[in-house]
DNA sequence: GATGAATGAGCATTCATTCAT
DNA sequence: AATGAATGAATGCTCATTCAT
C-alpha cells in the first residue's frame, strides 16, 4: 500500500490539489459558472494538465463526489461498530452527518448536484460512476442496518420496511441541511432571516422529531 | 381589477404564455441548458419580446417561481379555513403540497433552483423578487399558523419553537419529494432502484414519522 | 424569381460576401489552418454571424464548393449546345475548364478537398452535400454526352466505355492542372522550376496527346 | 556503407519503424488529425522520443515522403535499363508508377500533401526537403529521358518538348490514380458510384490514350 | 410594440512541443 | 538517450443580449 514510487505519490498529490481547489471554486461559484481557466490558475498549473489527471470538467465534479463520499462513509463506518440500541445508532449517524456537512459544506452541495452531472457523456459508465455509486450504496446500507438492528432489538417500531424508512430519514436530513446552508448564502431566501436557527439546532430538532413525532398523544388518543 | 384595457390584458396573456412554454422548456433541460431562443420559438414569437416583457433569462426564471409559489398558496391558504385541530391542519397542509408538488413538478425544481439565480445582478432587488420572497414568506406563515393552532389546541406538543418547527418540516418535505423525484430521473442515483417506492409513500410515511416518531415507546421507556 | 424582399437579398448578398472572403483565406492558409475568427475579421462581420449563415466551418467550405460547381456547370453546359463534332465538343469543354480554373483557382482547390469534409457530421446529407453531388454528377455528364456524341459522329474511336472514359479525361485534367498550379505557389517543388511551362500549354498539351497520343504511327506499325 | 556501429544501426532502425508507424497513422487518419501522442504510442516510444529523431511533426511527414520517393526510384531505376524502344520504357514507367501506388497507397498520399507541409517553418531549407527534392528530379529525369529514348529511335513523336510531356503524363497519372483512389474511400463522390472501374483499368486506359489517343483518324481525315 | 439579424465575450477542449529527471 | 508530465496558445462553437427596422 506504501510501496508507491515517487512519481506515483506526486501524480496522487497533483490530482488531489486540484480537487482542492475545485472544490472551493465550485462552491463559490456552481458548477456551470466555475471555469477550467479558474481552477487551473488557482491551482497553479496549466490548463492541460488539468486534463491530464481529469477527461473533463464533469470528471472533475464527479471526483470531488467520490471523495466526498468515501470520507463520509468512512465516519460512518465507525458508527455502526458501537453497541448501543438501533435508535441510539440512528442518532449517532444523525449526528455524524451533521458533523460532517459542518465541516464540509463542499461535499453536501457536491452530492446534491451529482445527479446533473451524469448526463455527460464524457463519464457515463466511468469507473469513478461506479464508485460514486457503491459509495451511495454503503451509506444507504449504514442507515439500513442501524434500522434493522433497532427493530430487532426493540429500539424501533416495526411498522416501516426498513429501506424505505432510510430513504425517509436521509431524505429529510438532506432537506432540512439545505435549508440551514440556505440561511447562510450570500443571496439566500430573506425569510430565514426571521427565524433564529442554525444546522445544529435544524437536525437535532428533526431527530428528535423523526424520534418521538410532534403529536401529542395524550390529545391524540381522545 | 378588471379595469384593465385590452392591451393590458393581450399584454399579460402573452407574458403567461411565455412563462407556460419556458417552464415545460426549463423542466426539459435544466435552466442553463434551455436557450432564449427555444423558448421564443416555442412561445411562437421573436427573442426580442422576451426582451420586452422579462429583462433577462433569470427574470423569466423569477416568474415561474413567483407564480409558482404564488399558486402554491391559493391553495395552502385554503386548508387554515378548515376548522380541525392544529395537527390534522399540518397533514393536510403536506397533503396539499404533495398534491401540488404531483401537479406541478415544474415548480419544485424551481424553486429548488432559485437562490442559484439570486446571484445575477440583473435581477437582484427586483420587484418580482420581492414578491417571491413575500410568497416564501407567507407559505412558511400558514405552517405556523398551523403548528400555533396545534399547540393552543393541544394536538401538538408545545415543546418546539413554532418557527423553527416550521423550517424542519418544510426542509424535511422538500427533502423526500427530492428523493422521490430523484427515482424518475433517466439519470438517477442507482441505489433507489433497490428499494420500491413512491412519491405519494414517501410524503405519507415522512407525515407518519413527524407526527409520532419511529420510536418504540413502551421500550425507550425501559 | 426577382421577387426577393430586400431583407433576403441582403441575407444572401452577406452570405455570398462570407464566401468570397472565405475563398481567398481558405486558398491562401488551406481549410485546416484558415479560421473562423479570420474569416469572421476579414470579413467584417462578428463570429456569430458565421454561424448563423453556415452551420460549421466545414458548411462554410461545401459552400464554397457548391457555388463553384454551379458555375462551373453553367459554363460547360453551353458548350454542348454547339453543332459540331463530339471531339470538338471534347476539347471545348478542355478548353471551358482550362478558363475557368485559370479564372478560378480557388474552386479548383476546393473541389480537391471537397472529399475531405464529408467526414464532418454535421454535414453529413446536408442538403448543400446533395448539391454538390448533383453538380458533380451534372459535369461529368457533360464529359460522357460529348464523348457519345463523338463516338456517335466518328469522330471519336468507339473503343472506350464512355464513362471510363471521362474519368480518365477529367482526372488526368485535374492531375495535370494541379502541376500547373503547384508551379505558383510560394513553396513548390523546385524541380517545375527547371521546365518553362503555363497552364495553358499544359492543358493543350494534355489535350492534343489524349486527341491523337505521343506514339509515333509508322514507327509503331513496324 | 557497413561501417555503421551498432548504436547507429540501432538509431536508424528506430527512425525507421517511427515512419512504419507514421505513415499507417497517416494513411488512416490524415496529416492533420494525427497525433503525435498516437505515433509514439504505437511505434512504443516516449512522446519526447519522437523529438529526438525528427524536429517536428512536419519532419515526420517529410520523412515518409523522402522514404517513399526513394522507393519509387529505385524501381523506375531499373526500367530504363531495360532495351526497348523509349515508347515501350514510357509504357514500363507508367506500370512501375501503377504497382508503386497500388502496394503504397501512403506514399502517394504523401507525395500530394508535400507541399502543405512545406510552409512549415520548422522544416523550411532543411536537409530532407532538399533530399526530397533531390529525389523529385529524379523521378522527373527519368520519365525524360524515357521519352527522349523514344525520341530519338522513334517510337515517340517528336513535335513535345520533352521535359512538359513529361510533366503533362506526371500530373495525368496522379490525376488519374486520385479518382482510382477516390472511389474506395469511406467518404466518396457518390457519382463514381454509377462507374465499374478500377485502378489497373483506369491507368491503362490512361497510358493508351496517351499512346494512341482517342481521336479517329480515318474519320479526321476526311 | 415586435422582430430577428448581428454580436462577441466566454468556454471546454486539443495537442505539438519542451524539459527536468 | 529516453521519457512523459506539464504546458498554454489556439480553436470551433454557443448563446444571452442588443438594436435598427
Amino acid at each position: 500500500m506504501q510501496k508507491l514510487s515517487r512519481k506515483e505519490r506526486e501524480r496522487i498529490a497533483r490530482k488531489e490539489h486540484i480537487l482542492d481547489v475545485a472544490e472551493l471554486i465550485i462552491l463559490e461559484r456552481g458548477f456551470e459558472s466555475a471555469t477550467m481557466e479558474e481552477i487551473a490558475d488557482k491551482a497553479e498549473v496549466g490548463k492541460g494538465t488539468l486534463y491530464l489527471h481529469f477527461k473533463s470538467k464533469s470528471a472533475i465534479y464527479l471526483g470531488i463526489c467520490e471523495r466526498g463520499s468515501s470520507l463520509l462513509n468512512i465516519e460512518m463506518s465507525k458508527v455502526l461498530l458501537e453497541e448501543v440500541p438501533g435508535m441510539i445508532l440512528v442518532e449517532k449517524i444523525g449526528d455524524t452527518y451533521l458533523n460532517f456537512v459542518q465541516r464540509n459544506p463542499v461535499y453536501f452541495h457536491a452530492f446534491n448536484y451529482y445527479e446533473t452531472i451524469l448526463n455527460d457523456d464524457t463519464i457515463a459508465n466511468s469507473e469513478t460512476v461506479l464508485r460514486c455509486e457503491k459509495s451511495a450504496k454503503e451509506a444507504m446500507t449504514y442507515i439500513v442496518r442501524a434500522l434493522q438492528i433497532g427493530m430487532q432489538d426493540g429500539s424501533i417500531k416495526n411498522i416501516f420496511e426498513p429501506r424505505e424508512l432510510a430513504i425517509i430519514i436521509w431524505g429529510a436530513s438532506k432537506g432540512v441541511v439545505n435549508m440551514a446552508f440556505m440561511k447562510q448564502k450570500r443571496n439566500h431566501i430573506k425569510i430565514l432571516d426571521d427565524v433564529d436557527f442554525n444546522l445544529k439546532s435544524l437536525i437535532h430538532g428533526l431527530i428528535h422529531l423523526l424520534g418521538t413525532g410532534m403529536k401529542n398523544d395524550h390529545q391524540s388518543n381522545n
